[in-house]
DNA sequence: CTGTTAGCGCGTTCAG
DNA sequence: CTGAACGCGCTAACAG
């Protein structure tokens, strides 16, 4: 492994003049800028990180938190890993995961012995420990998913907005008699805000639309979501449509529409919200996809002012505002709240019988 | 931050004896060790880990390579994503996670920087490039899944077994009519090994069966897909069993038997191979999961392994071999093929029509 | 046997 | 453009 100090040696000039030439810091004659060049090209050189950290304190890594549930996993953690993990190299840090049972006592270490510069948190729950633990390291943080409470940065879906415009959307499509299927109970009653919002969403919808929309609960065990599925999709007249957020259950809840003997979309129309963009699986059904790629580009963004905010003691200029975004320019800058939109093919109508 | 001097000042006793009380490297007496311990916890002292690695040229880092086709998504990547970390948390180690497109940028980038000791490459592809960029970096590496010409350590489910065993207890819970849905068509051009092992695995399985097995290769285009699957099943007289090795498509493969009037396992048995684990939406079907815990606790500790292995130029010694891990002892310590195994409900007769 | 001193690993940056 | 100090922890050699 070549060093700085081989490098200079084959370039005949100072490790100081290395470094400036790498940082670019400093003018450097272009003659021993070229040599330096080819010395480096030579010996493949590539400075240290932990050199660099060392004296810059500075790593250019995130630190991913995942919550981790012991026989449990959500598809989403996955693909929100790979994708803070791409939109963080965009700017030029790589990704650090670490999964937590419970506690923060990863979080904890990757801070204080320095691997990371800054955490995302994803899918905060109400009086997260590692909310405190950020704090009390006054380690700088962004997180995926809100929480009113919290004092930090963040991003997500306008879910109050996602579930009601599936709702208009399937109205629109000459539903009269919709099911809205909300998150799972439990995450209801840990008043996660997803699952708050979305309730929020559909009642509002609900006033303003003319069909009736009866709303229902999910749950983490899919007998009982089946049984109360087939309840719903057993009443007369039967409901034309299902607009669906708690996703984790799909397979089985089609399965279980299946088993009703009813065809999708051709007897019930299926409307998801939440769901995974990219996912063929799916794409045969009307949606509004969780914007991932654009939480990740803003949380990471957001995670990486945090870190010069946290040093000057202010949040960094405003960038600019960047021309038109895809979505809308968010109130404070600090707050990344997204647009729902519908994907995948139109709603089918209801059946004309 | 507080730093080791601080400590040794606050303990009244020099850095080093604060060094040696951290590794144990070194008897410190009673008195000295608990003076230097109450310091550390005051400070709330935790070595940086950047000092650490320029000292000793260790990060305690595996790097996981993940590879990243724009616009698409596996699932089985965010996944191995959250097990392995899991996994090399239990060997005392963090995880990097690096996306690539193509070629090895990324991966080249971090092991010449010094920012993880081996690497972890998911999904390996014939003649995959990142595979050259490792042997020329001479960075420590295992793979997950496995490609008869790498001659790196590796861990995969055993393909072929997995679908002869699902094809065998289909036919032992009464099918005669199957119809093995095998990887996509793209998939078994590009000869994946999974791919062509599974195909193996249905032919060996059809040769000593009574019952009929009739393979389909699916295609990423559900659309295609769903054409395909329609005709199979609509031959007479009809099949009554699916078992699926292409899972991506998944929800829509039982949208598009559900359109064709047939309801799960009423008419027709579906039988998973190379499901993830503690899926929830999938629980009702009997399947064959991907051991995706025990993959990445293997390569975790190949990859480690790999480490040591590269300083010495020989193998590390072969750790007593531990009390019968719960499947084979494999062969060669470097690669470990995992027997597969049921899971969920058993596999429903066929319709007695 | 327990503790201390000193040099090292490598890149950055300020004063020269 | 160069010299040298510095960031922080590890560890070999040495002292009591």
């Amino acid at each position: 492994m070549a060093t700085i100090k081989d490098v200079a040696e084959r370039a005949g000039v100072a490790p100081s003049t290395v470094s400036y030439v790498l940082s670019g810091s400093r003018k450097i004659s272009e003659d021993t800028r070229r040599a330096v060049q080819a010395a480096i090209d030579e010996l493949g050189y590539h400075p240290r990180a932990s050199a660099r950290t060392l004296r810059s304190s500075r790593t250019n890594v995130l630190a991913l938190a995942v919550p981790r549930v012991p026989g449990e996993y959500r598809a989403i953690d996955g693909r929100f890993a790979i994708d803070v993990t791409d939109a963080a190299r965009g700017h030029g840090y790589d990704v650090l995961l670490i999964t937590e049972g419970d506690g923060a006592g990863a979080l904890r270490r990757v801070a204080r012995s320095g691997l990371a510069d800054a955490a995302v948190l994803m899918a905060v729950e109400e009086r997260d420990p590692r909310i405190e633990v950020l704090h009390e390291l006054g380690f700088p943080a962004a997180l995926l998913g809100h929480d009113d409470h919290a004092a930090l940065p963040w991003t997500d879906l306008d879910w109050e907005a996602a579930v009601a415009l599936a709702i208009r959307e399937t109205a629109a499509a000459g539903h009269r008699r919709i099911v809205f299927l909300s998150s799972a109970e439990h995450e209801i009653a840990a008043r996660r805000g997803y699952a708050v919002r979305g309730l929020d969403g559909a009642r509002g919808a609900t006033a303003e639309t003319e069909a009736e929309v009866r709303v229902l609960s999910s749950h983490r065990d899919p007998e009982k979501l089946g049984h109360r599925l087939r309840e719903a999709l057993a009443v007369r007249p039967a409901p034309t449509a299902l607009v669906v957020q708690d996703l984790i259950l799909l397979p089985h809840l089609l399965g279980a529409v299946s088993s009703a003997g009813l065809r999708v979309p051709e007897d019930l129309s299926v409307v998801l919200v939440g769901s995974l963009p990219d996912e063929l699986g799916i794409r045969h059904l009307p949606r509004i996809d969780l914007p991932v790629a654009e939480m990740s580009t803003a949380v990471a963004r957001l995670a990486i002012d945090a870190i010069s905010a946290g040093s000057d003691g202010r949040p960094p200029s405003s960038q600019k505002p960047t021309a038109a975004p895809a979505s809308t320019a968010p109130a404070d800058a600090r707050h990344h709240l997204i647009e729902p939109r519908m994907a995948g093919p139109a709603i089918a109508p209801p059946p004309s019988g």
